[in-house]
DNA sequence: ACATATATGTAATAATATAACATTTATAAG
DNA sequence: CTTATAAATGTTATATTATTACATATATGT
């Protein structure tokens, strides 16, 4: 049967409190945000954010703890994934660039390793704070 | 004056351990195995993190919370590190990989930014366990 | 000897994440 | 519709990771 909407009601709570927000939320503060909503107990959250991320719908920035709603349409498997952090603002923007994905993709080590999955993370100062 | 050493006594026994450790080190297990050593509480096992990742004697897995020994005389810096991580035995490896580190310091995102520091992580299998 | 920076020791607490278990809701099959 | 199964939820407690704050000590440069 044909099904609308993936994303059950405390996943989509949680999705739209990140899609909306201009910088990466980390998952206490979405408790916060969404106990009106109903949501009183951490292991909501993190449940709805592991799926979340397992579906590719958000993102996960390692060096912040915090959690970014996917940009980019063609990686709703999440595994390749690139940022740009600034070190100074803390904002986070998802970098969608074929050829690095081809590059970083097709990339076997020196044992000829190839890997199925990796997370890149930039660092520097964006425009705003240059 | 010249300085023999550059490591402090904690910063020291804490290299030392994560050095000779095959495998990355949580902050809480480092703790526990230097007590012995007099390091009796966490913001000591902390301090001495900060410090080596500052100087590049070591890294952060941040997928992981764990920490590794660099095993490549060449990155200081700790400015562009790259790892292979792998998804059943846990097993972290540093990739030193010229051509690699070559490309993606010299990356530039759509608005011409560059940036001045990178970190990586490749997820798989590891040869033993493939 | 003095000033300054770096490192240490210690207690308390903050922030991040998971375990365990009971219950409910959605989905699929008979 | 009924039953079976999987997915999601609610709730309490606890585990894990990291920092604040403040007192003291050690190293370094003049
Ligand atoms: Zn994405
Ligand atoms: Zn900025
Ligand atoms: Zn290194
Ligand atoms: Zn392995």
């Amino acid at each position: 049967m044909y099904k609308e909407n993936n994303l059950s009601k405390n996943q989509q709570i949680i999705f739209d409190l990140i899609n909306k927000s201009s910088e990466p939320l980390k998952a206490y503060t979405i408790l916060f945000n969404v106990q009106k909503k109903g949501i009183k107990a951490p292991p909501q959250v993190y449940r709805a954010l592991d799926k979340l991320v397992e579906t590719g719908k958000i993102h996960k920035i390692e060096s912040k703890n915090a959690f970014v709603a996917c940009r980019n349409s063609g990686c709703e498997i999440s595994k390749a994934t690139a940022f740009s952090i600034c070190e100074s603002c803390e904002m986070v923007d998802e970098i969608n660039d074929a050829k690095l994905t081809k590059y970083l993709t097709s990339f076997s080590d020196k044992k000829g390793t190839k890997y199925k999955r990796f997370n890149l993370e930039f660092f520097g100062l964006c425009k705003k704070c240059k």
